[in-house]
DNA sequence: CTTAGGG
DNA sequence: CCCTAAG
C-alpha cells in the first residue's frame, strides 16, 4: 500500500550531515529534490492515515494486550497504542521501544560512523548527566561501546509526560513522521487518556472521531496551521490553551483550512518585504504633550533620526504605557504594537448572553513623521496625509484587546475569552492595525496642521458595524463551531495565523470596500497625494521597526530540537522548511539564533535560566544533538582535510 | 538567498 | 532580534 510505503519513508532515520559549504548549491538542488519527496509523502494523508490506523487498532485490539516488543508494520504504532495502558512500570519499555525503532531505521539510512540515535544512546548518559561537559568529550570510543549499552537505558530520560500532566505539542504536519511518532508516544503516556483519540490532524481534514482528551493535557502550539483538537472535557469545550499571553500558545485551536502539505513551497519571508512592511508601523504623535514632535526652537524637528533613537523612544514609551496601564487598560495594546485604539468604546450589557458593543471612535495607528524644519505647514499637512494614507491604503485589521492583552485566538468564543455580558466589559478594547496589503485605495484625508492625533472620521467608526459583524451584536454561543466562528469573524478580524503586527493578508479589504462612506472620501485624499511624490518622500519618513520579540514556546523548541536532531545545525533553511514552514514569523535566522541560545541555556544551571522554562529533557536533547552534530562537523572537516592532503600528495 | 557569527 | 560578511 502506498501508505505503508510512505510510513517507511518517513522513518528513514537521521539524515546524513550536510555536505560542506562548497557544495551548497548542489546540496540545495538536492534538498529541493528531497523536499519534493517530502511533499510526496503528503504529510496530511500520512498523518490522517496514521491516526486512522490508531483508531482502528484501538478498536480492534482494545482487548488484546499484546505488549509490543514486536514491531508492527509501522514500527511504532503498536508501541504507541499499547502505551495507552497504565504505564508506570512500562516506561522503560516505552522508551526503548521508541528508541529502538528509530534507531533501527536510522542505522539503515546512515552512512556515517554512527547515527544520531546511536550517538544518543552512547553519549547520552554522559552528556546528559554531566550536561555541562563539552560535546567534544564524547569520543568515538564511547560511540563504539554502544552495543554494551542497553537501549532502555535512556528511557527514563524520555518519559516526558509521565508526571500526570502530559504536555502536547501540536506539530505542523509536514511529512515529519517522527514528530507524529514522538507525539504519539507522549500521548500514550497520558495518564488516563486514550492515546488514539488524540492525533494531529491535517488542518484541512476533519477528525474522524470526536476529539477529546481525558487527560489533564496542556496544549501548546506554534505553527500557524496547527490543528489542535484538545478539548478539556471539564470546561465546556474550552480548549486547554493559551498560557502564553503573547501569541504563541493561543493559536493552536485554529482549524485552518489551508492545505499545507502539497502546496507549493513558500519562500521564507523576504527581509526586504518585512522591512517595508514594518515601515508601515509608524509611530504617531498622539498628544500634544507627547514628545513625538519635539518642539525644538519652535520648529518641528524630526524625532527619529536613526533607529536607535527610535528604539529608545519606543522603550520609554512602552514604560510610559505600562505606568499608565492601570488607568485605561483598553488603550494598551501589545507592547509597542497596537497602533490605534478604540476610544470611548462603550459596552452595553444585555440579558440573553449577547454582548453589545459600541465603538465610538477609532484612532488611526500611530505615526512617525520626519520632516525638515524648513518645511511649510502645507507640506506637513501633506506629509501627515501621506502617512495616514499609506496606512489606510495598506488596509487595516482589527485587534481585540482585553485587559490590556491582545486576544489572539480568533477561535475562542467571547465567553471563553472572558467577554461576556456580565464581566470585564470595560476592559475590552479594539485596535486598528496597519495591514500589509497595498490593495486599498486611499480613503482618508486629514487636514489639520499638527494632527498629532487624527481622529478617524465616521467611516471607520462605522466600520465595525459592517455586515459581517451583524450590527455589533456578536452572538456568544458556547457550542459554536470553530468553523462558524471563523467564517463569521475571520474575514474581518486580525488573523490569528499571523498574530503579530506582521503582515497578514487577512485584511479588511472587503469590509472597507463595501463601506460606501469610506469610499466617499477617497477623492480628496488622492488629490492631496497627487500633490507630491508620495513614495520618494515617504521613504525618508519610514522607519524600519524592529520585529516584536516572540519567545519560543516549548512546542516550538521541541519542534526545533526535533528538526535539528535530524537535519543538523548547518541547515537552517531546511529546518525552517521542515518544522516552521507555517510559522511565517520564524525565519531560519531566528531558528539558528534560537538554537544558539538553546545551547547556551542548556549549559546554564537551572536557576540561571529565564523565561518560559524549557523542559530539561528538551535541553538535554539540545546538548546531545549539538554534540553530535558538531562532532559530525569536525569529522567532516577531518575527512575533508584528509582528502585534500591526499590530493596534494 | 543562506550561513555563520558578532552585537 | 539585528546586522553583515562571505559564499
Amino acid at each position: 500500500m502506498v501508505l505503508q510505503k510512505r510510513l517507511d519513508y518517513g522513518f528513514n532515520g537521521y539524515q546524513v550531515p550536510a555536505t560542506p559549504r562548497a557544495t551548497r548549491s548542489a546540496r540545495r538542488r538536492g534538498t529541493i529534490r528531497k523536499r519534493q519527496e517530502d511533499k510526496q509523502l503528503c504529510a496530511f494523508d500520512l498523518l490522517a492515515t496514521v491516526a486512522g490506523n490508531l483508531l482502528q487498532e484501538k478498536e480492534t485490539s482494545a482487548t488484546s494486550s499484546n505488549r509490543s516488543t514486536e514491531k508492527d508494520q509501522y514500527g511504532f504504532v503498536k508501541g504507541c497504542k499499547d502505551a495507552n495502558k497504565p504505564l508506570k512500570n512500562e516506561l522503560s519499555d516505552e522508551g526503548s521501544c521508541d528508541r529502538r525503532s528509530s534507531a533501527d531505521l536510522s542505522s539503515q539510512a546512515y552512512d556515517q560512523n554512527c547515527s544520531f540515535e546511536e550517538f544518543t544512546h552512547s553519549g547520552f548518559a554522559s552528556i546528559v548527566t554531566s550536561s555541562s561537559r563539552s560535546e567534544r568529550f564524547v569520543s568515538e570510543k564511547s560511540m563504539n561501546d554502544k552495543s554494551h549499552i542497553e537501549t532502555g537505558n535512556c528511557a527514563g530520560k524520555f518519559e516526558i509526560g509521565s508526571s500526570g500532566c502530559a504536555e502536547f505539542s501540536c506539530f505542523k504536519s509536514d511529512g515529519d513522521v517522527d514528530k507524529v511518532n514522538d507525539e504519539l508516544h507522549k500521548i500514550g503516556k497520558m495518564p488516563n487518556g486514550t492515546g488514539s483519540e488524540m492525533c494531529s490532524y491535517p488542518s484541512d481534514e476533519k477528525p474522524p472521531a470526536p476529539f477529546s482528551s481525558r487527560g489533564n493535557a496542556k496544549l501548546s502550539g506554534f505553527s500557524d496551521n496547527i490543528p489542535c483538537i484538545l478539548l478539556s472535557p471539564g470546561c465546556d469545550n474550552v480548549p486547554v490553551v493559551s498560557r502564553d499571553d503573547d501569541e504563541n500558545g493561543s493559536r493552536c485551536t485554529h482549524p485552518s483550512t489551508t492545505t499545507k502539505s502539497c502546496r507549493p513551497m513558500t519562500r521564507i519571508g523576504d527581509r526586504r518585504i518585512r522591512k517595508i512592511l514594518a515601515s508601515k508601523y509608524w509611530k504617531a504623535a498622539s498628544e500634544s504633550k507627547d514628545d513625538t514632535f519635539c518642539n525644538n526652537h519652535g520648529n518641528l524637528k524630526p524625532i527619529c533620526q536613526n533607529r536607535k533613537n527610535f528604539y529608545k523612544r519606543q522603550r520609554s514609551q512602552k514604560s510610559m504605557h505600562q505606568d499608565a496601564s492601570g488607568s485605561s487598560p483598553m488603550i494598551r495594546g501589545a507592547p509597542g504594537l497596537s497602533s490605534s485604539e478604540a476610544r470611548q468604546q462603550t459596552t452595553l450589557q444585555s440579558r440573553d448572553h449577547h454582548v453589545k458593543l459600541r465603538i465610538k471612535s477609532f484612532r488611526v495607528p500611530e505615526l512617525f513623521i520626519e520632516i525638515p524644519e524648513t518645511a511649510t505647514i502645507g507640506s506637513l499637512k501633506r506629509t501627515v496625509m501621506e502617512a495616514v494614507t499609506a496606512i489606510l491604503r495598506g488596509g487595516l485589521r482589527v485587534g481585540v484587546v482585553l485587559q490590556g492583552k491582545k486576544v489572539r485566538d480568533d477561535n475562542k468564543t467571547l465567553l471563553q475569552t472572558g467577554i461576556s455580558h456580565d464581566n470585564q466589559l470595560d476592559a475590552l478594547g479594539f485596535t486598528l492595525e496597519p495591514n500589509s496589503s497595498q490593495s486599498l485605495s486611499p480613503i482618508f484625508a486629514a487636514d489639520s496642521p499638527r494632527v498629532p492625533r487624527i481622529e478617524m472620521p465616521q467611516p471607520l467608526t462605522r466600520y465595525p458595524s459592517s455586515p459581517a459583524v451583524d450590527h455589533q451584536r456578536i452572538q456568544v454561543t458556547s457550542d459554536m463551531l470553530p468553523e462558524n466562528r471563523v467564517t463569521s469573524l475571520g474575514n474581518l478580524v486580525e488573523s490569528d495565523h499571523d498574530p503579530a503586527p506582521s503582515p497578514t493578508n487577512t485584511s479588511l479589504e472587503k469590509g472597507m470596500a463595501d463601506s460606501k462612506a469610506l469610499v466617499a472620501v477617497t477623492e480628496m485624499s488622492t488629490e492631496a497625494i497627487a500633490v507630491l511624490p508620495v513614495h520618494q518622500k515617504s521613504k525618508h519618513s519610514v522607519i524600519a521597526q524592529r520585529r516584536i520579540r516572540r519567545p519560543f514556546s516549548v512546542a516550538e523548541v521541541e519542534a526545533l530540537v526535533q528538526a535539528v536532531e535530524k537535519l543538523g545545525t548547518g541547515r537552517w533553511r531546511d529546518v525552517k522548511l521542515r518544522a516552521f514552514d507555517n510559522a511565517k514569523h520564524r525565519t531560519y535566522v531566528d531558528l539558528k539564533d534560537k538554537w544558539k541560545t538553546l545551547v547556551h541555556t542548556a549549559r546554564l544551571s537551572t536557576q540561571q535560566r529565564r523565561g518560559e522554562p524549557v523542559p530539561q529533557q528538551l535541553l538535554d536533547r539540545v546538548l546531545t544533538a549539538h554534540a553530535y552534530w558538531s562532532q559530525q562537523q569536525t569529522k567532516q572537516q577531518l575527512k575533508q582535510t584528509e582528502t585534500d592532503t591526499g590530493l596534494l600528495l
